[in-house]
DNA sequence: GTGAAAGCGCTAACAA
DNA sequence: TTGTTAGCGCTTTCAC
């Protein structure tokens, strides 16, 4: 690989300055009042001798990288999948390139992560998290670094998020099955407890049957760990099978969890919604289509992706965010389908 | 934000070099014979400063930046979600970072981001690229940049390759449709034609018809437009019924297309397989429990990952690849299930 | 309108 | 076993 040619070369073969160059290759010859004629024989020369800056160079004299950082906790997962392809968007529309993480809910690598990312000096930080509370990222705000959180998030958090209005998620879904007549519902989510998406999910779907003095018993609140959901979903639903203890119902509280639940209702031979209503939260494509259509609760996952960005932005050149603007929550519909309602 | 920390600073307040500093840090200092007392001075010193090494100084010095680059046209896909996950996963196992790119299938913005991230000083790069030809990642592979494409190759190109034998799955399901007693049967692509992975899944599946005597007429070879995949199967589907000319089985050729055509499928009310077979090529979770089970032409995206990484990491170790292993072509596997099979 | 020079933080050759 | 020094390519201040 032969040696690149450097600003210093073309400011040699053109017998100026660096600083000329630099001006004219950053686009602010004329705010610096350079001749026109002497731009252009610098572009020429750039494109002769096919010149290519050296971002980390810049970067390293600026401190600016034009690179963000996304983390979250399964790059695979759907629902996460879209919310980088919008944010990956969003970026290069903004000259920003993305660095994507992927922490598989390990709170270690996650932090490793942020650690080796600001060591590369990127911009700013867009984090779904797996922690279990908001300092670490406090700390982080309070140092400076433009950050976002999205999707899981923390009461009285000092860094800007974005989430969805899970709470009421819960309630939309519980109210719907009520609807159906259904007063015997059971959870399905995620451990550890303190993944507020789930939790609240859960306490929100809760709160609209105890208002009909439902009651869900404990054995159908189910979460699993996160390595092993098919398991414990097995282990549950074969359980209720055999005791003739089925709910009449059951709200599934991510697309990974429905998609099992689906997956194993099917192997035992479990017909929705003839047997058992099923809705979840996040809706996929193919719920759409298949037999039986899946209802499912949705999340605004364009608008998730582009307040966050704008959030991130804001704090990256420098403008305020109001404290009242500080968690922004936005609201979920529900798409009701064939697997939730009673035939 | 204070100041940070830097080597210079480490080294004034412990009386020592940077040098030194820099070694210890770098976990060299034993290969230097730098006494264990000295070494943990040091240490002790980056705690209580909390220093935290620049890794774009350090980037812009060795020119190593530990960051590979990951281009795909969707990462919203989940065959390239999966790709992605893997490879960030390898890709941090071993120390490396990854920038992830979405070009929607533009190759003025594939070659955008290529550029961008060659100036960002990336240390490798993988590919599933959207270009008609190979000239330009020859020419990359000619300047020195450690270079892998995936899933879309082309004959004779200069740099390290991994994709799988789409022909041979082409062949597959054709067989399998073969068994089922199937002659009318339809392919439905993308466009445009030098998308490898389409073309030669189709021409597999074409040769191997043909052995039979079988010909598929040219209006049961669609090919749509990337953004226009819905329409135009729609279009071609509802027409084939109006005309009574429905072939008896279909094979799409990706996921996006099975997804799309079994959405459409089912807004025509044309049930699976009762009236018409379907395989597609690509596994996704959803095929093995929705109603039917989807058949599919499965790739071994973890082998495809993991195979691609190592490649890119001998590179850019320096390691020469043999000739003969440029090209790996891994094998697919058929998944029959209820969308294939007559009843 | 243009140029000289300093310096960002780090590493690697060479010296001692 | 440790230190000195040069320089990676760029931007920025200040000077002319």
């Amino acid at each position: 690989m032969t040696k690149k040619t450097s600003l210093a070369d073309i400011a040699k073969s053109l017998g100026v300055s660096k600083t000329l160059v630099s001006l004219v290759v950053n686009n602010k010859g004329d705010a610096h009042g350079i001749s026109l004629e002497t731009q252009e024989r610098v572009r020429e020369k750039v494109r002769e001798l096919n010149y290519e800056p050296n971002a980390l160079a810049r970067g390293f004299r600026t401190g600016k990288t034009n690179t963000i950082g996304l983390i979250v906790s399964d790059i695979s997962n759907r629902f996460f999948a879209r919310i980088a392809r919008n944010i990956e968007d969003y970026a290069w529309q903004n000259g920003y390139t993305v660095v994507i993480c992927s922490t598989e809910e390990n709170v270690t690598k996650e932090k490793q992560q942020i650690r080796l990312l600001r060591d590369k000096k990127i911009d700013g930080l867009i984090v779904s998290t797996s922690q279990d509370g908001s300092e670490f990222f406090d700390r982080l705000t309070e140092a400076g670094l433009p950050l976002v959180l999205i999707d899981r998030v923390f009461e009285g958090m000092k860094s800007p998020n974005v989430s969805v209005d899970n709470f009421g998620g819960g309630r939309i879904a519980a109210r719907h099955l009520l609807t159906q007549g259904i007063n015997k519902a059971a959870l399905i989510g995620i451990s550890p407890d303190h993944i507020s998406t789930i939790t609240d999910r859960m306490k929100g779907f809760e709160s609209a049957l105890l208002e009909e003095n439902i009651e869900i018993p404990a054995e159908w609140k189910i979460r699993a760990p996160f390595e092993e959901i098919e398991v414990v979903i097995k282990e549950n639903l074969q359980r209720f099978y055999q005791q003739g203890t089925m709910p009449e119902a059951i709200f599934t509280l991510n697309n990974n969890l429905t998609s099992t639940t689906l997956q194993i209702l099917h192997k035992l031979s479990i017909r929705i919604p003839e047997e058992i209503l099923l809705i979840g939260f996040d809706d996929v494509l193919y719920y759409g289509f298949t037999r039986p259509t899946i209802s499912a609760i949705d999340q605004p996952v364009d608008k998730i992706s582009k307040k966050a960005f704008d959030m991130l932005l804001d704090q990256i050149n420098g403008k305020e965010i109001p404290e009242k603007l500080h968690s922004v929550i936005l609201p979920v519909d529900i798409l009701i389908r064939e697997s939730s309602v009673k035939i």
